[in-house]
DNA sequence: CGCAGATTTGAATGCAATCAACACTGGTGG
DNA sequence: CCACCAGTGTTGATTGCATTCAAATCTGCG
């Protein structure tokens, strides 16, 4: 609602432990040379800090760079007629939400915040010119495009062909395992900032139905959850119950040769 | 049902107005040079013919080519628990719907064919040659999977925000729009290979629905078929029906200087 | 404490699924 | 040439999952 936050002046110094946590997510799926490593640690970020619930892109905009989350939570999402919101996909830290916009100019959906969010910008000449030096990386950050269409296809799978039921349970399966790909899980569970009306426009469902599905997992003793803390309480069941099957997440995979 | 087809010999020699269909392809989402036409022309193409129904890559596989489509209708599609299909994207002659094999070696999804087929395999070993040579057909071809990543997104947000009735227009109208792009509409109308029950996989709907919906459109004058041709009567209330904006096809822009 | 956002609950409604026939169509073989 | 047949399209009746509407808690936070 309030883009006050966004309004704050960039930031030029980020810790090398933020830029960690890109390397972090491209070697959960694929390997990374050290001169590779080097090059895109010394990638220049403008750093910016969100509040919860603003745009950071909109749809129809033509941003001359891409964006890192370094902390919090994203969304994209697109706005159908009649005012209804359908969320494209989550991002945790470490992930660039919009690198499309690398090669496709005219946004076609928007990216915005679930939770107070610190983003890092680089233009995409930078990135071209690294791509350009480092073919291999080039196969890389393609390969995270492609696995981001491979998510979008299960989401798709999950939106037309599965119940209520296996929609959520899919769902915190995916979150939890993506989180865990990169070490931001807490133990058997993690922090999930998404309401149940945000989780209900990613699935397609009604928040009222979300809740309920929501309790019903928690009777069945497959979660638990205190505040945005969710914790897998029976991980083989919830699995189960969401038909998960990671395969489309191509994690840890070696990088085929160029 | 039946794959007696798909055992025909390998044919070596490709009509060059086969070949045309990818450059086609190409050039309505890019542009493309004199020496990288040549390039794209020079590709090796080993053609199988395949019938109705057939499945092409299936879900698990790792295939060493990524496959072209040179005549005939194809869908990507999954199975859910529960024996549910559903149809993640259409594909039309010129399309290279498996080109994310390149770089995710184990597919997620199948290829199959919704009408007899004619398709070219190319190695990966010989496209990433090409590419290698060629960086700005590289961005030519990430751009490609860019677009095929923002269907998805189009498609998601279709099963899951919107009608019934709005669905079936949607898919008919980019249906419609994308062939158009690459000149293998007819008129003001198209071949629809997709049967209902194909059509309702692809929307998460069931069949039954699909067909009272498509008799609706009928009976308020925004198409007409007559077997699988559709012909499109009123265009801009089929639009609008559909909420169908066709910027997510990304046609007919110029490629980024890279 | 008070407020806004979020979650929860209950009741009624509705869109689309399902079930079950029936009609049509194109292709095949007798 | 026609009968057959499987696949496809069409129709009607019924069911049900999820939505919608409305209101009551709960929670975090200033």
């Amino acid at each position: 609602v309030t883009e006050a936050f966004a309004s704050l002046q960039p930031v030029q110094d980020v810790g090398t432990a933020h830029r960690l946590r890109l390397i972090r997510k491209l070697e959960s799926i694929a390997k990374i040379s050290p001169e590779e490593r080097q090059a895109v640690l010394a990638l220049p970020l403008r750093v910016r800090e969100y509040g919860d619930a603003a745009d950071i892109v909109r749809e129809g905009e033509s941003p001359p760079d891409s964006c890192l989350l370094l902390e919090g939570f994203l969304c994209r999402y697109k706005m159908s007629a009649g005012g209804r919101r359908q969320i494209l996909s989550f991002h945790i830290p470490g992930d660039i939400p919009d690198l499309q916009s690398l090669f496709l100019d005219v946004m076609d959906h928007s990216l915005g915040t679930l939770a107070p969010s610190r983003v890092a910008f680089i233009p995409h000449v930078t990135i071209h010119a690294m791509l350009r030096d480092f073919p291999n990386l080039a196969a890389v950050f393609w390969r995270e495009t492609l696995i981001d269409a491979a998510i979008f296809r299960e989401w798709l799978t999950s939106a037309g062909r599965r119940t209520a039921h296996q929609r959520v349970a899919h769902v915190l399966c995916e979150v939890y395992v993506r989180l865990r790909a990169v070490g931001l899980h807490d133990g058997a569970g993690f922090n999930m900032p998404a309401t149940q009306a945000e989780l209900s426009d990613a699935l397609g469902l009604s928040a009222v139905h979300v809740n309920r599905v929501l309790q019903d997992l928690r009777r069945s003793g497959l979660i638990r959850s205190h505040g945005k803390r969710i914790e897998i309480v029976d991980w083989p069941r919830l699995q189960q119950a969401g038909a998960f099957d990671p395969t489309y997440l191509h994690l840890h995979q070696g990088r085929p040769d160029v």
